[in-house]
DNA sequence: CTTGACCGGGG
DNA sequence: GTGTACGGTCAAG
């Protein structure tokens, strides 16, 4: 016989978890996990009986402490500040063992302030881990990651708020784990004009539509009768395409805040949360992240910013310039100027259409390329991937070690306060890495070797860690006579403990990489070794940081120390062998020889690899057919100021002002084309393009476009207390009438009237002239006799031919 | 040389 | 939100 029941309570399932939160709900907290299953449905899962901790350290006796804090009352402003629970520890802290008190709470607010109370008693040396918030506390503890597939058990409940939701009995990894899987992720943009919303385009793998309110004529565009019924639909757009990550470029700072007011204006309630929650903002410092519960919203610019910039070549972080470089792909050429006159006289606003929906085209595509990343970087660190995507890089590090600390019983550091962290700040500056001066000039065939990630292997190498620093019970240790420091190597230290690990991890990943064949897989692995790559390379950094739990300057400076060590010897050991090194900075240097072949730099390589430490390894980067250094004012040479180029006449360009947005594209241009003609052993031709560009100058023949400067004005004009060029071109066009409102990017000459450049700097559009000298003299100049000075130029020489000067007027 | 103001991305 | 967290450049002192 079947016995059928009326409802069946019990369920279990597979799911990945996606976002994660708390809620208190009678005095009692609930921590939700937004989740997906197999079957790709939406699930809420509540964990109900998990609460919120943080530890007391006694001063001596930790049963009289647990005593104490069990029979007092504690309250603060007449609310009573509940202890649920209390329970003796034993936890590593730096190279001790220590008992502390593990204090339980009812709600995660409770914790601050219980903290504070428990903080005053005579009993109580310290506090630790109270500033840990809860949901990543719940990660932690749980030891959950995003994008890891978990077997979840629990009850079935019924609710309004969410479709299926469970509550949690128990949750664990499930055995074998499927990191092949997608998310539904949607790409949007809008375009703005006079603070009001006119375009919102979306993008997604099948998806691709335009909400304006002006008839355009395209197939994906669809027109509403005002803002209102478009933000209306922009809202049913996110609940019905449901995705499960929502991206964009600068969403946080600017999409989502413009749609926050525009909704707030009309009335109108952003609910596009999973469970029909509204978009918040969660404040964050200096920023603001626009959260959606139960998605993932991944704003692609503060990650740029924070973990990719350093490896990228562009100065510039926007959009265009990103795309460009990370994906080749640029996006539709349009100025502000096209948009605003576009949509005025509404002419064609086709282009702007299109304009509007490459943004958000591009972004998703972005997305493809970084998401993963983020993703990646997320599980590593164990942080949900709204997190990972907008900390920076100590933040990323510092939850990575508090994860791993819990996993290894060790009690976390407590953050420094105000008070230490500029004490920390004011103390001198310790010697960073080594530059070795190149001698200005051209060089034929240079070979580039550096040091595999050097920071992290010197400290694996020589067990540089807080805890294993100036022990006073040791055996063997590493003793850095120089700075009196000395390193126990008895036992290997947290930190290179980690480092290793995602070094060794990352070798093995890559030698996978090279045997799996489907893509999917290939991506996944590659954005996780990338990730790892990114944290072992963050610990030096981290450790000199000031606002860091686990700060140790003994430690930083140690490894520049050795660090600057490593590369002088390599440097003694290269001259030896008769090379000639022409440069070196931190971890690599330049060295060449006469008919200096592959197999010469490689007998060199195995030497020095030789007498390594066994995890730091000189590596081949590449052969440069010339490389070009430059001087300094008093023509010595010039340190991270180089170029090279390869057979294939391919630039590597460091240091110079080309890169930079503060310089006239003309000055830029003019520097990169003598740059070139240098490096293609052609000095004469590059004087000759310098002379030619000074007498273009002089003549007028410079276009506008290639004269302008820009910068981005952050408040009123006349609420700055410094002049600078911009503002006072952004006055003068006030005077005139114009409207200029704060955050407009201002796009200024220097024109022939004024005494000082201020006085000089008007917009573009009000600039009737420029100034043939301010361009000759403070731009061109420069640049180029930053380079050709190198070869005996000197200004008067590039001024040269004497003509008279034209008017300089733009046609 | 040090200090303080300013900017970034988006439209 | 178990909050209140950047980093680099440039002109002025």
């Amino acid at each position: 016989m079947f016995k059928v029941e009326k409802r069946i309570l019990a369920v279990a399932m597979k799911v990945r978890i996606l976002d994660t939160d708390y809620v208190v709900e009678d005095g009692e907290v609930r921590l939700r996990l937004f989740c997906k299953n197999d079957q790709e449905e939406s699930i809420l899962c509540v964990d109900e009986k998990f609460l919120p901790y943080f530890y007391a350290v006694p001063e001596d006796d930790v049963e009289g402490l647990k005593e104490k804090v069990e029979e007092t009352n504690f309250s603060k402003d007449e609310e009573d500040l509940k202890i649920s629970e209390t329970e003796v520890k034993e936890l590593k802290d730096n190279n001790k063992v220590i008992k502390a008190l593990k204090i339980y709470t009812n709600i995660p607010a409770s914790v601050t302030k219980l903290k504070n109370e428990i903080w005053d008693l005579p009993e109580t040396k310290e506090c630790r881990e109270f500033d840990i918030p809860f949901y990543r506390r719940y990660m932690i503890d749980k030891n959950l990651r995003i994008g890891e597939t978990y077997e979840l058990k629990g009850k079935k409940q019924e609710a309004d708020d969410f479709k299926r939701k469970i509550k949690l009995e128990s949750i664990k990894q499930t055995s074998s784990q499927d990191r092949t899987f997608e998310w539904d992720t949607l790409a949007f943009d809008i375009e703005v004009y006079q603070d009001k919303i006119i375009m919102v385009s979306l993008f997604s793998e099948n998806f691709k539509k335009l909400l304006t309110i002006e008839d355009i004529d395209r197939e994906y565009s669809e027109v509403f009768e005002n803002e209102k019924e478009l933000l209306k639909e922009f809202r049913k757009v996110i609940n019905s395409q449901d995705p499960d990550i929502i991206t964009g470029y600068n969403t946080d700072e600017f999409d989502f805040k413009v749609l926050r007011e525009r909704f707030e204006e009309h009335k109108i309630s952003m609910d596009i949360g999973r469970n029909g929650e509204r978009m918040k903002f969660n404040r964050r410092g200096r920023f603001a992240g626009a959260r959606v519960k139960g998605r993932m919203h991944l704003d692609i610019y503060p990650f740029v910013t924070h973990v990719l910039a350093p490896g990228l070549e562009s100065e510039r972080l926007d959009l265009d310039s990103v795309a460009e470089e990370l994906l080749g792909k640029r996006k539709d050429q349009m100025t502000w100027e096209e948009m605003k006159n576009s949509w005025k006289n509404k002419e064609d606003l086709e282009k702007f259409a299109d304009y509007a929906v490459k943004d958000s085209q591009l972004a998703y595509e972005l997305g493809e390329e970084i998401i993963p990343q983020i993703i990646e970087l997320s599980r590593v660190t164990g942080l949900i991937p709204f997190d990972a995507c907008r900390l920076t890089y100590g933040q990323l590090t510092e939850n990575f070690l508090l994860r791993e600390a819990h996993d290894r019983n060790i009690i976390a550091q407590n953050r420094p306060g105000r008070e230490e962290r500029s004490k920390r700040q004011r103390q001198t500056a310790y010697e960073g890495g080594f530059v070795y001066k190149p001698e200005p000039g051209l060089y034929e065939n240079i070979a580039t070797l550096d040091f595999r990630s050097l920071y992290p292997t010197v400290m694996v190498s020589h067990n540089i860690s807080p805890e294993t620093l100036n022990l006073e019970d040791c055996d063997e240790r590493y003793k850095v006579e120089k700075l009196g420091y000395d390193f126990c190597q008895d036992r290997k230290g947290f930190f290179p403990e980690l480092i290793q690990e995602l070094v060794e991890d990352r070798y093995e990943i890559k030698e996978k990489m090279g045997k799996e064949d489907t893509e999917i897989d290939y991506n996944v692995l590659n954005s996780e070794q990338k990730a790892k790559k990114i944290l072992a390379n963050s610990f030096y950094g981290y450790l000199g940081y000031e606002g860091a739990r686990w700060y140790s300057r003994e430690c930083a400076e140690t490894t520049t120390y050795l660090g600057r060590k490593y590369i002088e010897e390599t440097i003694e050991k290269a001259e030896e062998a008769g090379f000639e090194v022409t440069y070196g900075d931190t971890d690599s240097l330049f060295i060449r020889k006469e008919g200096m072949g592959q197999k010469e730099i490689e007998n060199f390589l195995n030497k020095i690899n030789q007498d390594l430490p066994d995890f730091m390894e000189l590596e081949f980067e590449g052969l440069f057919k010339r490389g070009f250094f430059t001087s300094t004012d008093s023509g010595e040479g010039a340190k991270k100021k180089y170029a090279l180029i390869d057979e294939e006449g391919s630039m590597k360009i460091t240091g110079f002002e080309q890169v930079r947005r503060d310089w006239s594209p003309i000055a830029k241009e003019t520097q990169k084309k003598v740059l070139r003609k240098v490096l293609e052993d052609n000095v004469d031709d590059a004087v000759e393009i310098t002379k030619e560009t000074i007498e273009m100058l002089k003549e007028g023949e410079v276009p506008v476009e290639k004269l302008k400067i820009y910068t981005t004005l952050t408040k009123k004009p006349e609420e700055y207390d410094s002049t600078a060029p911009h503002v006072e071109a952004a006055k003068k066009a006030i005077k005139k009438g114009d409207k200029i409102e704060p955050e407009t990017t201002v796009e200024y000459v220097i024109t022939r009237k004024g005494k000082t450049i201020s006085d000089k700097a008007k917009l573009v559009k009000y600039a009737e002239d420029y100034d043939p000298d301010y361009y000759i003299e403070k731009q061109i100049i420069p640049v180029t006799l930053r380079v050709l000075k190198v070869f005996g130029y000197t200004e008067g020489q590039l001024k040269g031919k004497g003509r008279q000067s034209g008017l300089s007027r733009f046609s």
